[in-house]
DNA sequence: CAAAACTACGTAGTTGGCTACATATATCCA
DNA sequence: TGGATATATGTAGCCAACTACGTAGTTTTG
């Protein structure tokens, strides 16, 4: 038993990164047993332009929750493996816009039964009597009604 | 309502990474607005040596969880603060023994009641319905009996 | 309708973790 | 007992997120 596990919540931001961490690199590998080359933090991006076909880059950064710049150097990662292309916006020419590409569609088809098992192996591990992505929405709900902060400045009074 | 937060659990590595840093910075925060010079990330390590006083290098980073060469960089920072010092073990001259200085020891009272107000707020915050932390926990456990990427491979059968 | 404010995008540089590799000491076993 | 193996520490360099800042185009407003 080591000590983090011991005084738990006050080390929970690591905790939580540990466990990305881990996820991330199980993920890793089943692509690449299956053959795919995908990465699995370009899922987000993938998904949300499967979904929703044509966005910005800010759109794009709103939707995955990430910084503008972070979403950029995925972006660039995408267009240089052909997943995705890009024009700029002729109503507002400040914007580019992004699809996928034909390669990128069909890869997200092929990516499709991958995805049903990782759905279902993420919900063996985590579906467990506190059901973790619940618990990490309703932790994301309290941060939005206060923050840590705040709460941390109230309970000192 | 974003793209992430529908398909949830393919992309719960992001969102876990997401909240620890969200977590983090607000804890920053909080030390900063009680005037302590302290970063969150240095938190395992103190608390570690707290409890057990003195430890090697790789003691320290089995304790909190990190690979060895991230803890030398935490502990080279602690170092320089002067709120650890260290001196190489007699009976074993491979290793580099671990200690809070005075200074360090008055940190941890210092903060004492500032990590029980953030004890509190980040339980206000995770002690929903589905409690954060042991969802963590019993993550942790289904992985250790069986990876993801194992239970993928035998989903796909 | 021009100046100010705002928005979109991009670049540069930081951060905090990691793996891979190197070296020194300790331990084990033929 | 000395050569192989294992362990402890350290360095170098990678990676994927971030913030800060700059530029260009759009919108608002006095």
């Amino acid at each position: 038993m080591n000590i983090i596990d011991e005084i738990g919540i006050l080390a929970i931001s690591t905790r939580l990164q540990r466990l990305s961490e881990q996820l991330r690199k199980d993920g890793a590998q089943i692509y690449a047993y299956n053959n795919i080359d995908f990465e699995p933090k370009w899922f987000p991006v993938i998904y949300t332009l499967h979904v929703k076909e044509m966005l910005s880059v800010v759109e794009i950064a709103n939707e995955i929750g990430y910084s503008h710049p972070s979403t950029i150097s995925l972006l660039k990662e995408l267009e240089k493996q052909k997943i995705i292309s890009s024009k700029k916006d002729k109503l507002d020419e400040r914007k580019r816009l992004i699809i996928l590409t034909a390669k990128g569609k069909e890869l997200v088809v092929k990516m499709q039964p991958v995805w049903e098992v990782m759905s279902k192996a993420l919900n063996e591990i985590t579906n467990t009597q506190n059901n973790l992505l619940k618990a990490i929405e309703e932790a994301e709900e309290n941060l939005t009604r206060q923050g840590f902060f705040q709460r941390a400045l109230e309970l000192k009074g």
